[in-house]
DNA sequence: AATGGGCATGTAATCGTTTTCATCGGTCGC
DNA sequence: GCGACCGATGAAAACGATTACATGCCCATT
């Protein structure tokens, strides 16, 4: 491979001329500029860039950090970032880890010297305080931490407000006793749902009642099988908020062999909006949260702090969660469970129903 | 941020040793080593990455170049690669781009420098021809390319051997018209599909029909659209093979509201056996494709290489497709939707159902 | 004609490691 | 008791770029 001296040979100039012109930097002839580029193209000349970043302290690469790159929303989030990365130029370096502090540390560590900033999914306390040091010396920008992480730079979706909607949207239809599934306790997205779910039904005068609020964990299993003692409650509830999509699924699934039917029996709401949603019979509403913009944002958040390498301030940002009216809980498209694709794309486009109710509707919080 | 100077100074010893300590490498007094450790790690020292590469010609990394990141799976390729990676200690760097050559090259050489190998998911013959070149001489493993990627190291998943279970499947519950909706023409997973459809007819001497090869492009929407055309045909098919999973969504959303039931009126199959195929109603009878495998696998083909920095060695592999029978084809399994929800997880984890047929029950290719 | 300024280019120091080779005790064999 | 050897450590030369500073050169100004 070429260096930059072999390059400085062939045409005749300095290295320093060569690295000037691969940095668009200072004043080099037009003239030269050409001749370099040309002799550099010739040789198939690249500069080196752990060379480059030794000297600048610069390595053009930001690292993300996941709990684990599992389910379409980390997936979008990716993608999001990536697509904003491409932009900026910067390249990504992604890592996943158990969400325990220890193997946060590690990666950390790991990643340490490779990239100018990094991406942090921070779902409880213990990962959002694994990086609290280092986010004091080093670009940090958190995705979705909990209230704890005050004094980090952070981007959330809004679960509490579009928990909240789509609770409401539940007592417009005239539900009186509505059931929640949760997330894991001390995830934070987990726990803003389950407030915004409290708030809904307070807000709309019915008490709230602590045996409707059924522990689950994210996953499809934990929706399956919370179908059991729903079905048991008496009296029975006649819709439920799950606190995400994929349990939400389960339940579906569980009630179907039950046959508990949806939404005439019971109504049922989800979150996230994640792509199949609409293709489930009944179609699932649900909130949408717009994960792939999450991570966009997140990296144009991150970039400034990154070119400079200073830690970034402390500034929130939240992301709207709209609720995505389907056939699942009985509103009047009931029927319609029409679909409207448009965006044909690889393998898999995503169309996006019509709207309602956006979180912004809900009470500020 | 400290350096090896830094330690070594604080310790009393030369850089040489700090060095040797963290690398492991050679014979340093067992004290020594510990006082150096203690002291580096007092000091929060860790080798910087970019002068290490800079004299080793290695970065302990590895590059991954996807047509899009879009989709489950893609992520799940991405997941089995990170999986592997965190296993060998590499780290990973994800780069997307359209499928075209020239932003593939591009992205080549954007990362040229920053990997020790890379993986290329190739699913058409611009991607191949793109990497051909860099390939002779820097590792590449290539993930589902087509049969021109001969003096490549790639590793593929069983396209035509899947698609001919599922028909074969199709074929064996009585069905003798059975349509197709083909994937984008120019796409390798498509074509490898598309012949196994063909040959499985055959073998079940029935006369080919183009006629009844839709065309697709492996989005939901081209599933919607097809629906139409589909249900024109006369005599109308009563079953359809989908090129993926999203194209029988589309097709199965579509049917629905055209009022056709499945599998009473036409039975569907289709291909990837992405995480929600078993919770759509009715759930889908496809074949399922181990992303998480593929990736996993390629990791592990790359790495040897990849340490040695030397071109990897032409080698194929193939990653058997299995089907999975459920209820869309009406098989005796039609009311059993039971769903066996295991290994709880976050946000998704993914069940797995009965397995039929592997792809080795069909004929040697 | 001498001086000074600005612009293009070159020289050399520097970034933080790894690694080769030299050095230096100490032990062993005789 | 002495040379050979061996094992631990140190000194210094890479690695391939960036960039502060020095150096000419040319032209304009006086």
């Amino acid at each position: 491979m070429a260096t930059i001296r072999d390059v400085a040979r062939e045409a005749g100039v300095s290295i320093a001329t060569v690295s000037r012109v691969f940095n668009q930097a200072a004043l080099v002839t037009e003239a030269t500029a050409q001749h370099v580029r040309a002799v550099a193209a010739r040789m198939d000349y690249w500069p080196n860039s752990a060379a480059r970043s030794l000297i600048t302290h610069r390595t053009h690469a930001i690292g993300v950090l996941l709990p684990d790159l599992y389910g379409e929303f980390f997936s979008e989030v990716i993608r999001g970032i990536d697509l904003a990365a491409r932009r900026e130029r910067y390249q990504v370096l992604v890592s996943s880890s158990r969400a325990n502090a220890e193997t946060i540390v590690s990666a950390v560590r790991a990643l340490r010297g490779r990239i100018d900033g990094l991406i942090v999914m921070a779902p409880d306390a213990d990962a959002t305080t694994a990086v609290r040091e280092f986010a004091a010396r080093f670009p940090v920008v958190l995705l979705n931490p909990g209230a704890i992480a005050a004094d980090f730079t952070a981007i959330s979706i809004a679960n509490e407000e579009g928990a909240y909607a789509a609770v409401r949207h539940l007592v417009t239809l005239g539900h009186r006793r509505i059931a929640m599934l949760t997330g894991p306790s001390g995830n934070f997205d987990a726990e803003g749902r389950r407030v915004g779910y409290r708030r809904a039904l307070q807000d709309a005068g019915i008490a709230w009642d602590p045996g409707l609020e059924l522990a689950g964990d994210f996953s499809e299993s934990a929706g399956f099988h919370a179908a059991s003692g729903l079905v048991r409650l008496r009296p029975r509830p006649t819709a439920v908020f799950a606190a995400n999509d994929y349990m939400a699924i389960g339940l579906l699934g569980a009630l179907r062999d039950a046959d508990v039917r949806v939404p005439q029996d019971v109504a049922i709401a989800g979150f996230d909006d994640i792509a199949i949603a609409q293709y489930l019979n009944p179609a699932l509403t649900t909130v949408r949260a717009d994960a792939c913009g999450l991570g966009e944002r997140a990296l144009q958040l991150l970039v400034p702090y990154a070119r400079e390498r200073r830690p970034a301030e402390p500034h929130r940002e939240t992301l709207a969660a709209s609720l995505v009216v389907r056939a699942s809980c009985g509103a009047r498209q009931a029927n319609g469970t029409t679909l409207h694709p448009h965006r044909p794309g690889q393998r898999a486009s995503r169309h996006h129903d019509e709207r309602a109710a956006g979180a912004h509707d809900g009470p500020q919080a």
